[in-house]
DNA sequence: ATAAAGTGTGGAACCGCTCCCATGAAATCC
DNA sequence: GGATTTCATGGGAGCGGTTCCACACTTTAT
């Protein structure tokens, strides 16, 4: 019944069209220099003639290797779809990959069984090696891949740091400089919209603006610093919290861009103007930021590159757990300040 | 130097602990049933206490295939990450294919190479069929693949509809109910701004429009005709030319919630309120459409389930191309007339 | 009772490739 | 010039499963 097309074209075919045996046809196609250049050419000419393509299962099972990644976002996929992080790393992470032939394979566990099957998949054979994002709190996963003997690299800064090699942004450097601008622009009462507390990002950040006002002599104060949940309306709801315990504020630092919109919404409606009145930076550089009235200040962080430096630390995962932590950038828009005012 | 840890469980080891032959333990792990209930319980136990995982290079190189099917996007990364359109798909397609123990594998080819990888990629064994959604204009991919014999099914109606197995949402009959809608809140000057004529989507929903008008008995006016590229600014554009050409109108049917979302802008901007001057249904059920202001009136179209039927069609891909043509939903909101009005 | 059909099982071939090893020819050495 | 090394090559043994086939043993029909 089966369409008997193009039925199957085996390396021995190849080896049959080009007079050799198979070994030396193998040889060939694994790019093993024992081979002289007249077997070489009859090879490679058999094996285009024929449209040959070696069978993946069969390599596989003879190297013990798929040469296959997997990449594995623990988020429900509404949020994966929703944020501009996702492209960017993949597109970094693909790079390096597309260039070393080794084939990128994205999943998205959903579930407790969704993880199970996750172990199962990579345990398999489907894939060498494992890039883990977005794991939240203390996971069980690196840890049992690693028991299994299979190299992963995690994206972000993981609870148990010391256990795993990651790549990480330097969270604590991007705030500090975002700050540090902010005071540069004459700033004193800056006030912060940090991320929450249970993660390292949120920490971090929190952690970066503390110590660029320390850094600039400016008084640690309490009641300047305010918590939200990294959404628009988070930010929203803070900056209004923030005005009431600090009406004379003149900056804000938000740890993510959403929260800066929510927070350039309040400052509106309140009356304020940006950056007249209340200099505002944001982070992440999210698309929203350039498009925003005005358009926000923010620290932009290099994931493509984090992307990139995943995928080169999988590659050679042999070694002992690293770790690589990347800087980032402020961008500066008009929201802190006047492009005319002093730097 | 590699870690020998847990080396390789094969199934000779689950045999011999069940103390029956490799071949009898292989029908156990695949359900076949010409097996004592003592040899399974035995096979069975032994594979747990092992923690045994079939190698999937050896089984798919024995069976001949992978239990794997690929999913193709042919959309620039950025483009896949913004639109909400594909995690529905892929939640509808995960969850048919998860029930049939399928793994589905997310491809994304940027560039004409990464399209002659990909076809290699599934000739070589990689997976058993593909889903291809957002082809632009014909492409070669499909028919190449097809005439390799790998089942293909293509999500929207390709260019050349009749030669493949293809499932897609009816774009007739969601503008058609869409104009119904608004001549049925007693709107007469019904415009439309249409989606790009070079896409089968653009040109369906133009065609559903017309045919509402007629069956309405209202005139079709050429001029109340405005083509443009699915996007906010190209709605906001066409909307202008509309009030210039016909500043009476009392309704627009905008193919994308983008471009109705521009149409609102220029309306508001032009000092028409809505609904009460203009009523507007936009296409899609985007999220935007629901907080919008006022919230639109919308076509939601059934994308799970044209994933869940695509990954159906595949999976018993021997028959003759089929096709499957799923409907739409008119979702009612505030854009196209008060509650309280005369449905 | 004897033949026929049905059951569970193990041996072994096979899927398509890689790679070790032995072999013979050519190149290098003393 | 003979011994040794180098090199390209082919034979063949795996890799870890599935499945055909033959076999011994029951069960059922005649």
């Amino acid at each position: 019944m089966k369409s008997a097309q193009n039925s199957k074209i085996t390396l021995e075919h190849v080896a049959e069209m080009a007079r050799v045996s198979r070994a030396t046809a193998s040889r060939v196609l694994t790019a093993n220099p024992r081979v002289s250049p007249e077997s070489r050419r009859a090879v490679e000419r058999a094996a285009r003639k024929l449209g040959y393509i070696p069978n993946h299962a069969a390599r596989a099972l003879a190297t013990g290797h798929s040469d296959a990644v997997a990449l594995v976002i623990s988020e429900p996929t509404s949020l994966i779809f929703g944020d501009p992080f996702f492209p960017r790393l993949i597109r970094g992470i693909g790079e390096v990959l597309a260039a070393r032939d080794k084939q990128l394979i994205l999943l998205a566990p959903q579930s407790g069984t969704d993880m199970d099957r996750l172990e199962r998949f990579v345990a398999a054979g489907h894939s060498d090696g494992v890039l883990l994002v977005s794991l939240h709190g203390v996971h069980p996963l690196p840890g049992r891949l690693a028991a299994r003997g299979i190299p992963v690299v995690v994206g972000g800064r993981p609870a148990e740091a010391d256990l795993f090699t990651y790549v990480d942004i330097d969270n604590v450097g991007g705030a500090f400089a975002a700050v540090t601008h902010l005071a540069a622009r004459g700033r004193r009462s800056i006030t912060t919209i940090s991320g929450p507390q249970d993660m390292p990002p949120g920490r971090d950040r929190l952690l970066g603006y503390r110590s660029a006002l320390e850094a600039e002599g400016l008084p640690l104060d309490e009641g300047a610093e305010e918590s939200a949940d990294f959404t628009q309306e988070g930010g929203e709801r803070a900056m209004r919290r923030l005005l009431e315990r600090r009406p004379s504020l003149d900056a804000v630092f938000a740890a993510s861009d959403l929260m800066a919109a929510g927070a350039l919404r309040t400052l509106a409606e309140s009356g304020r103007r940006v950056p007249d009145d209340v200099a505002v930076v944001g982070y992440d550089d999210d698309p929203v930021a350039a498009s925003s009235s005005p358009p926000l200040t923010s620290v932009r962080q290099p994931i493509e590159e984090m992307g990139r430096e995943m995928a080169r630390l999988l590659l050679d995962a042999m070694h002992a757990p690293r770790r690589v932590i990347l800087t980032t950038e402020l961008q500066v828009r008009l929201s802190s300040g006047r492009a005319t005012e002093a730097m």
